[in-house]
DNA sequence: TGAGTATATGTCAATTCTGACATATAATGA
DNA sequence: TCATTATATGTCAGAATTGACATATACTCA
């Protein structure tokens, strides 16, 4: 199985545990892609909890609704850094990214 | 942002145009750079824990020697992702990730 | 000192990520 | 219902990141 493949099926409800065994993921892929959905989580948490909508927040960080929501579906195109530096421009601390990510 | 911390960012090289355009980095900005900081001198310690060269290094996570010294430089070209990947593979746990970037 | 080893720096083609756009689908409410 | 608004999905050109290479500089030790 491909590594996209993977990552859209990783992506598609398999939140945790058993994820790994299954698509065959090693312990490291299968963490980093854990720590991308926790990101993706918080993000649409934070953006909800601010009541805006995916392209108002998209215009706030010089974005576009599309990749928005591709954060936040946890799209293998999107990248820790953006995820990161999307939820800064929300306001979220580093330690609070700290504790989403452990 | 305080002295201390702008005199560390400094001795780092990362570079900006000017003092000025320096100073006007924006907590959030600023949040990222730090963040990708503490990611960088993670890995110089890990690496140099097991006893590692940045050569070694370089051939167990499929980079090169010099990647692996702009990572540990902090240099600006280098993405969180790519660290991030790099201290999974040398067995750092999301946990000390988490508490490395806080 | 100087040779051997390790790390740093600069560059670049190939790969990956990005914003933008079009469009599909879902949710909301009158 | 049906219009409006919000979110999802697919695509792609331009931008950013990557591994690789060359080479410079730093470190070790005889």
């Amino acid at each position: 199985m491909d590594k996209r493949k993977k990552d859209k099926l990783a992506k598609k409800g398999w939140k945790t545990g058993s994820v790994a065994e299954f698509l065959d993921l090693s312990d490291e892929e299968s963490a980093y892609i854990e720590m991308k959905l926790a990101l993706s989580e918080k993000l649409r948490e934070r953006r909800r909890r601010t009541k805006l909508t995916q392209a108002e927040l998209a215009k706030a960080i010089e974005s576009s609704q599309s990749r928005v929501a591709k954060m936040e579906a946890g799209d293998p195109s999107v990248s820790i850094d953006l995820l990161v530096k999307s939820l800064l421009a929300l306001g979220v601390s580093k330690k609070e990214l700290g504790r989403t990510i452990s």
